[in-house]
DNA sequence: AGGTGAGCATTTTTT
DNA sequence: ATGCTCACCT
């Protein structure tokens, strides 16, 4: 056991952390240490002559994953913590496909859709399917297959409904252009070991230990793929959680997976861990006392050794603008007065739409701040132009690649002519590139066409085979290619302001240098595209960026921050209408809860009075969740007394401070 | 083939 | 308010 200190464990912890095996269930609460349990239990597992490759953990993200193989680095030596597979389910998901997929009649160099890809071709598929007087929203279509696929159903074989007609529709097209989207990963892993034994088998006893976090968050198909990497009857299965803390039930998770662990793994061993490390008892206390008022779940209470701490204040402001430049103030004057870091705070808001105004009064008080979530780079139409064309030359029938390519740059194929192609592609059951260069939809074109179309293919064609061959340097050719083909050319001539070409081709740029470091690194340039739409490419350069944390509550599970302002307590936002319509008022209180615990030393809350919605403005109630947090250690006070409050020492400070920064106004 | 303007909807988004 | 889609125009 060496190197391994358990007295770092408190008793719950290190009971936890040595237990032999067998299923258990560590019911997790916000701050108490989780990953610490996780990492103490893998180290001990080693150390008690359990292989460290026989350890596999699943967690969510990929920054989860990487935190979890660092920590066990810290914690065993590096030959045996290379061995322990930390890995997300979506990329466990990958490895299983690719190595095994030729059985579900895909080849392995399939693609991933993206959500913009899938919504495309489900658009495409509505409007080739509904008659004239049917009507289906994408998103709708695209979030009810996505239900589907994880309840398990598979597509109707009669069409009875229009949606019913297009999941079948959408399924059969995405494995003819030989992709697969993110619920895919899931289902199809799960159907290749559960009709092929041999592949069960395979994944089964490569691993004797499972680790599962969050397990909170796991839908339906994800619960199966556990249970079918489980031999035994009593599995070494240890998964980790909080139900208090399940926000994602809107996009398939299943709360009822941790809440009825037992009756999926019968006779477990079940460990609560309650001491929180992070917060002031102030802040526990309202977690406390909020999240007693959902009805289903285990029941937890947080508790701390540390003292009380400062009080957890309620702010009212008169409307959304008056809340923005108070916080915005209120974190000038307090990092000021008290030598902080500006990323010691941050912003907690139930909506993308809200961090606005924010963002836009503490720019104006030359505030800096790091805005997370927002997609950018990888949204951006260049970004997504080269890895479509990436795509379309490792998989020739990735038909959302091509179209998105055909027409950028501009190739004198038109709409109509796609159109056509289309149509021809379906009823010839083939890939669109294919149906485009066959002779008998060739017949149908104007000369002009049919050559521009054949150009096309042809500079495909050739890139494909230069690019395929072994050593080629990727990222320079897909550079010639895009020069060549008369992209850059087309990209810098749409841009409005030089200034966006600039900023257009560096996105351009940075995208060649990133696979160009792929390959370096990984001596093949094809994952580059997979960890692309994982997501792990992306995750690379969110690190940075210093200043004030501007957040959505559901982005800051996991994270903490010594100072919290948590905006928009109001009826309708939080909990929001649609929330209340759908009647998942109790997930929202558990949001409310997941952004209260985030708080280490001070926790503000905020409502408005008014706020400008959709561009009129609103009277606003405040939440019904304020009142449960009521408590001593709670203040409520108007935005208009903090205004009007006697001037002590600090406030001094404050002022001074304020001073400066109007000062410092343009 | 691409640009323009009216009309429309508007949560959260680990992969 | 704002961004996005679709239809229509040049």
């Amino acid at each position: 056991m060496a190197g391994f200190r358990f007295f770092d464990l408190n008793p719950e912890q290190l009971r936890a952390a040595t237990h032999p095996g067998g299923p258990m269930l560590i019911l997790a609460g916000a701050g108490t240490g989780k990953t610490r349990v996780i990492t103490a239990r893998v180290t001990w597992l080693i150390a008690n002559g359990v292989g460290a490759d026989k350890i596999l953990a699943v967690t969510f993200t990929n920054k989860a994953a990487r935190e979890l193989k660092e920590r066990i680095g810290g914690m065993v030596e590096a030959e045996k913590a290379k061995l322990v597979t930390a890995s997300t389910f979506h990329s466990l998901c990958l490895k299983i496909l690719r190595r095994d997929i030729e059985r579900l009649g895909y080849k392995p160099n399939f693609t991933i859709y993206d959500e913009g890809d899938q919504t495309g071709l489900i658009k495409k598929i509505i409007n080739r399917t509904a008659a004239k007087d049917e009507s289906l929203d994408p998103g709708a279509a695209k979030a009810g297959i996505s239900k589907a696929k994880n309840m398990g159903w598979t597509p109707p074989e009669d069409d009875k409904t229009l949606l019913g007609a297009v999941y079948a529709r959408y399924q059969r097209e995405l494995k003819q252009f030989n992709a697969i989207d993110f619920d895919d990963m899931l289902t199809l892993s799960v159907r290749l070991m559960a009709d092929f034994p041999a592949v069960r088998d395979y994944w089964r006893e490569k691993y004797d230990h499972l680790l599962v976090d969050e397990f909170q968050d796991t839908n339906k198909l994800q619960l199966d793929l556990v249970t079918l990497l489980c031999r035994e009857k009593r599995p070494n299965i240890c998964v980790v959680g909080d139900d208090d803390q399940s926000i994602y039930g809107w996009r398939g998770a299943e709360i009822s997976n941790i809440l009825e662990f037992e009756r999926h793994f019968p006779g477990p061993e079940v460990f609560k861990l309650e001491q929180n490390y992070r917060s002031t008892n102030a802040i526990l206390d309202a977690a406390n006392r909020l999240i007693k008022n959902n009805a289903r779940r285990r029941g937890k209470k947080l508790w701390s050794d540390s003292p009380g701490g400062a009080n957890v204040t309620v702010i009212s402001a008169n409307d959304d603008l008056t809340e923005a430049e108070f916080v915005a103030n209120e974190i000038n004057a307090h990092k000021h007065s008290d030598r902080l870091e500006w990323e010691h705070f941050a912003v907690l808001y139930r909506m993308n739409a809200q961090s606005r105004l924010i963002e836009s009064e503490l720019r104006r008080m030359k505030i800096p701040y790091r805005l997370v979530g927002g997609r950018s780079f990888f949204d951006r139409r260049e970004v997504k132009d080269v890895i479509s064309y990436l795509n379309f030359l490792v998989n020739p029938k990735d038909d959302a690649a091509m179209l998105r390519i055909l027409t950028s740059p501009p190739r004198g194929i038109g709409g109509v002519t796609i159109e056509n192609a289309i149509e021809f592609s379906a009823k010839a059951d083939a890939n669109l590139i294919d149906a485009m260069t066959s002779s008998a939809f060739s017949e149908t074109l104007s000369s002009r066409a049919r050559n521009a179309i054949q150009t096309f293919a042809d500079e495909m064609q050739t890139a494909r085979i230069r690019l395929m061959t072994p050593g080629a340097n990727a990222s320079e050719l897909v550079g010639s290619i895009l020069a060549d083909c008369g992209y850059l050319e087309d990209l810098k001539r749409s841009c409005k302001t030089p200034e966006e070409a600039l900023s257009r081709e560096t996105n351009v740029r940075e995208l060649l240098d990133a696979l160009a470091d792929y390959q370096t690194k990984h001596k093949n340039w094809q994952g580059f595209l997979d960890d692309i739409q994982l997501d792990r490419e992306r995750e690379k350069d969110k690190e940075d960026g210093r200043g004030v944390t501007l957040i959505t509550l559901h982005a800051a599970k996991g994270l903490e921050y010594p100072h919290v302002y948590l905006v928009g307590a109001e009826d309708g936002l939080l909990p929001h209408e649609r929330s209340k319509l759908e009647g998942t008022v109790d997930e929202e209180r558990r949001l409310f809860y997941v952004g209260i615990t985030r708080a280490r030393q001070t926790l503000t809350i905020s409502h408005c009075l008014y706020r400008t919605k959709f561009g009129s403005k609103t009277t606003c109630k405040m939440s019904g969740f304020l009142q449960e947090i009521q408590g001593d250690n709670v203040d409520f006070v108007s935005h208009a007394e903090i205004m009007a409050r006697p001037v002590e020492e600090e406030e001094a400070l404050d002022l001074f401070a304020r001073a400066r920064a109007m000062l410092n106004e343009p």
